[in-house]
DNA sequence: GGGGAGAGATGCCGC
DNA sequence: GCGGCATTTCTCCCC
């Protein structure tokens, strides 16, 4: 394509502030809150209604390269070449795309109005605990769940009607060495606030990594598997997949 | 366009592996290790050559829904509607995409063999103070850097020359509890290891939230302010400001 | 493949 | 705005 027509359909799409598709050949660099720089090569370069950019590499998940929304983005044209400039302040950062060649440029404004209804998260997670607390213990009963203090954000706290507290922290992946030091740490703040001793910790998740498990252990905390409600576990597949034939 | 036709075309390309982008109308189901629903609404609909599945809403840096690289992905056309499919095993997981209308239909295959380069990561943070030692004391001889070892991961270790061992935790960004109690565990796990009771730790970071400060200082650790390298710090910006002019 | 930890993390919510 | 924390985190690296 020619880059001069390139460079005026841009910059008539981001007057119109339509989202924007870019194949093309270039290089990127980046400066902020790090400092990065991309060879040549071919990429697609996508810019928001809400002036998000992002720079994809033909495989791969994450962007290799983006600015965050609200971004200030141009384009100019100089000595042949097409130049996509982005920049921010707070904190500051800029981007620069050098084009050498361009594929193809797709523009158009959409409408979506829907939000995504997600199931299955770790809030979802110390609810059911909540609701049914026997999925720790048959004797704990639930005080509060979510609950923000000064020290830290309990998923779910209760006792156990023998005169212990119970901190239980879910996690809806497997529990790892960082899950064991946050879930010490909301105990020993608890037992330092209300001045006692007997405060149990228990983490509900569907896995624990050995070392995690050792040092649960070593604190004299408990692991309880506890999946996360509405995800299809394994034994829900397999069960699934033979009830296809 | 006619969706006939763009399910031709979808079929066509990822036969051919090329990368994909779909600007659709269409609703979103999601279930695996989550599970999740997207209503009716305008949306970019990415396939890259190693089969990532992104689907992108009009605003925000992140897609909406997605599927990792090597998912399985299919087209169908049924009672009149487009519908593109992608499942994976392990975990297993499963994406519907009903398409009610198309705006645009894009596909290209594209090389990129260039690797991003990037400057100012944590590994650059305790390189420049294994470096450069006195940015944390005037004593401080490091011994080691990325040290891994049976019980995690030492940005930097070393000793002060007179019988203390030191461990050094590195954050880029404002270090925050999560962050102490990671330096909390390092430094008992070396104190264990070698069986000695001397061994300080100290956070080196820009910056460091109250509350983190005040757990560092109850636990003996030190703070130290440092900023990563070769990335704009506040005072550069400044300085280059009032160059410009 | 599991485990640990960073990321230019992003995004959400609460104060 | 900062702070604390989850994320269908993703990604990398080491064992």
């Amino acid at each position: 394509m020619d880059l001069k027509k390139v460079f005026n359909e841009l910059v008539s799409s981001i007057n119109k502030n339509y989202i924007i598709v870019l194949f093309c050949n270039c290089e990127v660099e980046y400066e902020g809150r790090a400092k990065s720089v991309l060879g040549q090569g071919d990429r697609m370069v996508i810019i928001k209604h809400d002036n998000t950019l992002l720079v994809h590499k033909p495989d791969g998940r994450s962007p290799v390269n983006w600015m965050p929304q609200g971004s200030t983005i141009t384009a100019v044209f100089e000595e042949g070449m097409l130049v996509i400039k982005a920049s921010n302040l707070k904190p500051y950062e800029e981007m620069r795309i050098n084009v050498f060649e361009a594929y193809s440029f797709t523009s158009a404004p959409l409408v979506d109005t829907e939000q995504l209804k997600l199931v299955g998260t770790e809030k979802d997670m110390s609810d059911m605990i909540y609701d049914n607390p026997k999925l720790i213990s048959e004797k704990f009963i639930p005080l509060s769940r979510e609950e923000q203090t000064e020290y830290g954000f309990l998923d779910v706290f209760g006792h156990d009607g023998e005169g212990s507290f119970i901190v239980v922290e879910c996690k809806r992946y497997t529990a790892g060495l960082d899950s064991v030091t946050q879930l010490r740490r909301y105990v020993e703040k608890v037992k330092q606030s209300k001045g006692v001793d007997n405060v149990k910790g228990i983490m509900a998740a569907p896995n624990i990594s050995s070392n995690a498990l050792k040092m649960l252990t070593d604190l004299g905390f408990e692991y309880k598997p506890v999946k996360p409600p509405n995800s299809l576990n394994h034994s829900n597949v397999k069960q699934r997949q033979i009830n296809e034939f």
